[in-house]
DNA sequence: GCTTCGAAGTTTAGTTTCGAACTCTTCAGA
DNA sequence: TCTGAAGAGTTCGAAACTAAACTTCGAAGC
C-alpha cells in the first residue's frame, strides 16, 4: 500500500520511459519537468477540491469567492469581469452566479447608475467561508513544501515566476514556437 | 501591449498582495510557488489545447491517445482502465469512445476470450496524431524551458518529483495536513 | 447443474458548460 | 430628438460530464 500512486496510473519514471520508447529525440529532463508540474498540479486539485467540499462548496464556487475577496474591499464585480477573470462565458457565469446567490454565498443586484451593468457583491457569509477555505488549504501548502530547504524555495518561486512570464507574454505559433507579442 | 498577461487577470505580484492583505499570517513564499505553479499549469494547457486543436483533436481525445501510446504494443485497453487512467467515469470513457471510434481514432471490439470485456485499441491514424502532436508539443516545451541552466533544470526536476511524491503518498485529512498512508 | 455474486460496460437522468441568438441600456452622430 | 451601433447580461439549445440504475457475462459455492 502506498505505492500506487492513483488507479492504474504509471509512476513518473515508467511514464518518461515509456515517452522515451515510442517518441524519439525527446530531452528526459524536460519530459520529467513538464510531467511532474502536471501530474502534481492535478493532486493538488484533488486536494483543493476536498477541502472545499468540507465545508460544503465546490471548487467552481471557490474560485468566485477567491476572485471577489482578491479584488479588494468592498468586494463587487460585475458577472463580465468575473467571467473573463475565471475563464468561463458569460452564460456560464450568470448559472453559476444563480447557484451561489441561492446558497446565499453572493449578492446581485443592479448598477441604478447604468442599468445595462449588474453589480455582484461578496456576502459575509460568503467571505466567511473563504476564510475557512484559506485557512485550510494554508495548512495544505505549507504542509506541502516543508521539505524544502529555503534555498529550494527561492529557487522553485523564481524559476516558476520565470516561466510563468515565458508563457504569458508570448504565445505558442503553429509550430509550437513561443513568439513574442511584443 | 504584452503587460496585460490575461483579459483582467492581476499579475502574480498583485495578486500575493492581495492576499497577505485579506489574509493574515501567509507566508509569502508558499504562496508565490503556488499561485505560480497553478498559473503556469494552466498557460500550459491552453497552448497545448490550441496546438490540438489545429490537428483536428480536442484535448480530451489526446488525453485518450497518450494514455494508449504510453501502453506500449499494441496499443490496447479496456474502457474501464482506460476510464481510471484519465479519472473519469465509465459512463464519459462510453461516449468519449464513441466519438473517437466515429473519428477513426480508435477501434473498438468485443474481447472473444472474455465477452464482458471490450478492447479499445489505437488505429495507424490515431497514432500518426498522437506523433503529430507529440511533435508540436515537444517543440513548445523545449522552447519553454530554453532560459533555465542546465542546474536549474536539474534542481526543478528533483524538486517537483520530490513535492509529487509528498502528495501522491500522502492525503490530507480533514485539517489539512497531510498524513502518510503508509 | 443451478444459483448467486461481482465485474465490465452501457444507458438514463440531471448538472455544468459553451456557442449563438436575443433583450435591454447607453452613447454617438445626424 | 431620433436612430444606429456597441456593450452587458440572460436565455436557449447542444455538448460533455457525473451518479446511479441496468444488462450481460464469468466465476465460485452448494
Amino acid at each position: 500500500m502506498g505505492d500506487i500512486p492513483d488507479a492504474g496510473e504509471p509512476t513518473l519514471e515508467e511514464q518518461i520511459a515509456a515517452y522515451q520508447r515510442e517518441f524519439q529525440g525527446l530531452d528526459p529532463q524536460v519530459e520529467k519537468i513538464v510531467s511532474a508540474l502536471s501530474r502534481l498540479n492535478r493532486r493538488m486539485n484533488v486536494a483543493y477540491g476536498r477541502q472545499t467540499a468540507e465545508l460544503g462548496i465546490s471548487n467552481a464556487e471557490w474560485e468566485v469567492l477567491k476572485a471577489l475577496v482578491l479584488s479588494g474591499a468592498p468586494y463587487r464585480m460585475g458577472p463580465s469581469d468575473l467571467a473573463k477573470r475565471l475563464g468561463l462565458t458569460p452564460a456560464a457565469m450568470t448559472h453559476r452566479i444563480d447557484r451561489m446567490v441561492a446558497e446565499g454565498l453572493v449578492h446581485r443586484e443592479r448598477d441604478e447608475s447604468n442599468r445595462v451593468r449588474v453589480i455582484i457583491e461578496l456576502t459575509s457569509e460568503g467571505r466567511e467561508k473563504w476564510l475557512e477555505a484559506m485557512r485550510l488549504a494554508s495548512v495544505f501548502e505549507e504542509d506541502l513544501l516543508q521539505d524544502l530547504t529555503p534555498a529550494e524555495r527561492a529557487v522553485l518561486g523564481e524559476v516558476l515566476t520565470r516561466l510563468l512570464r515565458r508563457v504569458e507574454h508570448a504565445q505558442p505559433d503553429a509550430g509550437g514556437r513561443l513568439n513574442d507579442l511584443e
